[in-house]
DNA sequence: GCATAGCTTGACGCTTACGTAAACGTCATG
DNA sequence: CATGACGTTTACGTAAGCGTCAAGCTATGC
């Protein structure tokens, strides 16, 4: 049962990214996959990392808050203290994704608003016709 | 009945901005307010721009992206193609919109999962007190 | 009449998040 | 064996989105 692994092009064709930028986030510590050599050896870990760093930057993310959400998704303390701050954390985390939906939502919902009243004046052109 | 005016400073801090940045949106086109003078006078049509745009900073969308959908509500074209190409523009948007609401809940779902991991941890601690 | 508060226009600086080019290693294939 | 496909590092370039002075105007209160 030998893991799946996968190359940087591989993942780059995949997620519709480029070399450069899965390096680059590999250089800000996001992520640190095996080496054979020199060459870079991608597990199914590192894939799902990326993945989590692509869709924060998809939601307007830094990825320094990036890092600091991959990471307690890593740590998983086992120490008492160290899991309250975790779960206060997560709370935070929460809110602002919260907040990031209630902008979607406003956001859809003028657009549902604008797409009526261009229907309402192609209405208005079909009758004047 | 005179309208509300704002000035730069106003907008400013009601909005958690900078003046230096509603200057710059000003630069790059996506706002026009008022002059009496040289000073920027903005009324309650600026505002709402102003709000749009700190919106969709927010969702991670650009400049350009945000001063794209800003003219859509501007426009509202009386002829009938461009209608037409208003309302496939919207459903664009709104496609946009619809997957980074996808983003955000799966981001949800995971904090979920994690927070209950933490939970359970806690728990085992507790227990084994 | 002068200080203070708030506005103005430059203009240069800076961080983030990569793009891009150079120069090179490695492996498979015709 | 050389040609291409894939990978590597190093390093400079760049666009977006502002921050941060500097230098100056303007109105208001004391």
């Amino acid at each position: 049962m030998s893991e799946r692994t996968w190359s940087i092009g591989e993942l780059a064709e995949e997620f519709d990214t480029t070399l450069r930028t899965i390096r680059f986030y590999e250089d800000r510590g996001l992520l640190a996959p095996e080496r054979q050599g020199t060459t870079r050896v991608f597990h199914a870990r590192d894939r799902v990392r990326l993945q989590l760093i692509l869709r924060g930057k998809r939601l307007g993310f830094t990825l320094d808050e990036i890092a600091h959400v991959i990471n307690m998704y890593d740590e998983t303390p086992g120490e008492r203290g160290q899991l309250a701050f975790l779960i206060a954390d997560i709370g935070k985390r929460r809110e602002a994704l919260l907040a990031k939906r209630r902008d979607v939502n406003e956001a859809l919902a003028e657009l549902d608003d604008l797409e009526e009243r261009c229907r309402a004046d192609l209405d208005r052109l079909s009758d004047s016709r």
